[in-house]
DNA sequence: CGGTTTTGACCCGCGC
DNA sequence: GCGCGGGTCAAAACCG
């Protein structure tokens, strides 16, 4: 599947035993969000409460409780929402970048998703009492931000947003690959995901 | 020793 | 103009 304007366009989610989830633990996407609009929302799209005016495309997966459940997939684009939010054509300067907010229930706080993170800033935020973590892509030239925060609501999750678009390779590409095929089994984890993802990453043109 | 993390300060936009 | 909240900077500490 392609989202448009997916900040990775080569980034894709499938549910097939021929990829592997680079996030540890017990990991769960319950909820994939796109945003394209800034304005109402603090940069995040929740899915309990939000209208769908700021989602473009969502992806609901379950499956999640035991590691071993089939991923159930649901997409839903709406097109149209996201043509009438294409801002940025102010005074047709700066574009931010794409965004792309995600809430994934994990144990672990950072996922690593196969590009290489410096973290730059730590805040607490209004209306969570977790510490929102500042991520800029490590990579020079790349000024790819991600921004990494507890779901006030349930800490079970963790909402993570990227902006920006990498204008490189995934780094540990060939790392994840290798872990793969060498049969990495050393957690009793990730031989058990019913999602696995895979980073495809092609040369930019 | 170089890269990363920590953390307080600073900056900026927005609402009142 | 002021205060608040969110985002970033940058120096020091930390770590492999």
């Amino acid at each position: 599947m392609n989202f448009p304007e997916n900040p990775n366009p080569n980034f894709t989610f499938l549910s097939d035993d021929n990829f592997i989830s680079p996030f540890m633990d017990n990991f769960d996407f319950s909820s994939l969000m796109f945003e394209v609009d800034e304005g109402g929302n603090t940069g995040l799209v929740q899915e309990e409460t939000s209208p769908p005016t700021s989602i473009v495309s969502s992806e609901t997966l379950t499956g999640e409780s035991s590691g071993s459940g089939r991923a159930i997939t649901t997409l839903s684009k709406k097109e149209s929402t996201f043509d009438c939010k294409n801002r940025g054509s102010k005074d047709g300067e700066k574009d931010p970048g794409h965004r792309v907010a995600f809430r994934t229930r994990s144990k672990i706080d950072v996922m690593d998703d196969g590009y290489k993170w410096r973290k730059y800033g730590k805040k607490s935020v209004k209306n969570n009492t977790n510490k929102r973590n500042y991520y800029k892509c490590s990579s020079e030239g790349c000024t790819v931000k991600k921004r990494v925060q507890r779901d006030g609501k349930d800490a079970a999750y963790v909402i993570t947003t990227y902006e920006g678009v990498h204008n490189h390779e995934i780094p540990s590409h060939v790392y994840y690959n290798d872990m793969v095929s060498s049969n990495y089994d050393h957690d009793n984890n990730w031989n058990q995901h019913s999602l696995l993802q895979s980073i495809h990453i092609s040369p930019p043109s």
